[in-house]
DNA sequence: CATTACGTTTACGTTAACGTAAAGCATGAT
DNA sequence: ATCATGCTTTACGTTAACGTAAACGTAATG
C-alpha cells in the first residue's frame, strides 16, 4: 500500500498549478523520485507540499518556511547548537503568536462591522413588517 | 492637542521606510493633508497604516486589506447590499479562521520541536552533572 | 554661510512567486 | 493511424511591493 501521487494529483488536490510545484522543485522545497522522466509523489512528499502551503497562506516566504519544516525534522546536535537552536524557536514562536494577536483583533474587527449589518438589517426587516402590516 | 505627525514619526514607529509609506499613499491606501509640499498625518491616518502592516503581517495584499479597512468604515447601504456585505464579511471571516487554525498547528508542531530540544538539553545537563560529580 | 537634517518628486531597478507559451515525448482510446 | 491526454523541459513575461538614486527645496544650527 504505498501510495503515491502523480504532479496532476497534488495540483488537483491542493488546488494549485503543476507549475507552481515544479516551481518548489526548483527551488529544492520538494524533490520527488521519477520514473523515467515523471514525477513521483511519496507521502512525505504530499507532507512538504501542505506544509509549504500552510506556510504561505500565513504570508511566510518559501526560505521561511522551508526553515521551519527543517525545524520538525530533527532537534538533534551538541549543546551549543541545540541552544542556538532552541533560541531561533522562541524567535518563530514570538512571531507566531504575533500573527496570532492581529488575527484575533481582526476577528474582533470584522465580528463588530457584521453585528452593525445585522442591526442595520433588522431595521430594514422591521419596516418591511410594518409595511406588510400597513398595506 | 490636535496631534499631527511627520513622515519619519510614523516611519520610525513602526520601523518601515518613508518610501514604504509614500508608495501606499501612490497606491491610494493613505491621503495625509499637506503643509505646502511637506505631509501631515493625522491619528486617522495612523490608523490606517497600522491596519495596513497588520495585514500585511498576515500576508493580506494591500488591496485585501484596504477592503478591509473599507469595510470597518460603514455598514450602511439597502437592504440588498446590506446582504451582499454580510456575505463578502463571512467569506473574509472563513479565511482568517482558516489562518487561526493553521497558525495553531504549527504553533502546535513548534512546541513540540522545542520540547524534543528541551529533553536533548537535558540530557546533555545530567551528563554534565554526572561527569562533573565523577571529576 | 555652509553644513546638517529633513522633506520633496521622478524614475529606473529588484525580488519572489509564479504565469504563459512553445515544442516535444509517451500512451491509451477511437 | 491519429487524436486526446498527460507529462516533460526551456525560457521569456508579469505583478506586487517596495529599494535606490538623482536632483532639488527649506529650515535650523554651529
Amino acid at each position: 500500500m504505498k501510495k503515491t501521487y502523480s504532479i496532476s494529483d497534488l495540483a488537483d488536490e491542493f488546488d494549485i498549478t503543476t507549475r507552481t510545484i515544479r516551481f518548489y522543485e526548483e527551488k529544492g522545497y520538494l524533490s520527488p523520485k521519477r520514473d523515467g522522466t515523471r514525477r513521483i509523489y511519496s507521502p512525505p512528499d504530499r507532507t512538504s507540499l501542505r506544509l509549504i502551503l500552510r506556510g504561505k497562506r500565513l504570508g511566510l516566504s518559501l526560505d521561511e518556511t522551508a526553515e521551519l519544516i527543517r525545524m520538525y525534522g530533527s532537534a538533534q546536535g551538541n549543546r551549543q547548537q541545540l541552544e542556538k537552536f532552541i533560541v531561533r524557536i522562541g524567535e518563530k514562536r514570538a512571531e507566531l503568536e504575533r500573527k496570532q494577536r492581529d488575527l484575533a483583533v481582526m476577528l474582533s474587527d470584522l465580528k463588530n462591522v457584521e453585528d452593525q449589518c445585522q442591526l442595520a438589517l433588522a431595521e430594514y426587516g422591521n419596516s418591511m413588517n410594518n409595511t406588510s402590516e400597513i398595506s
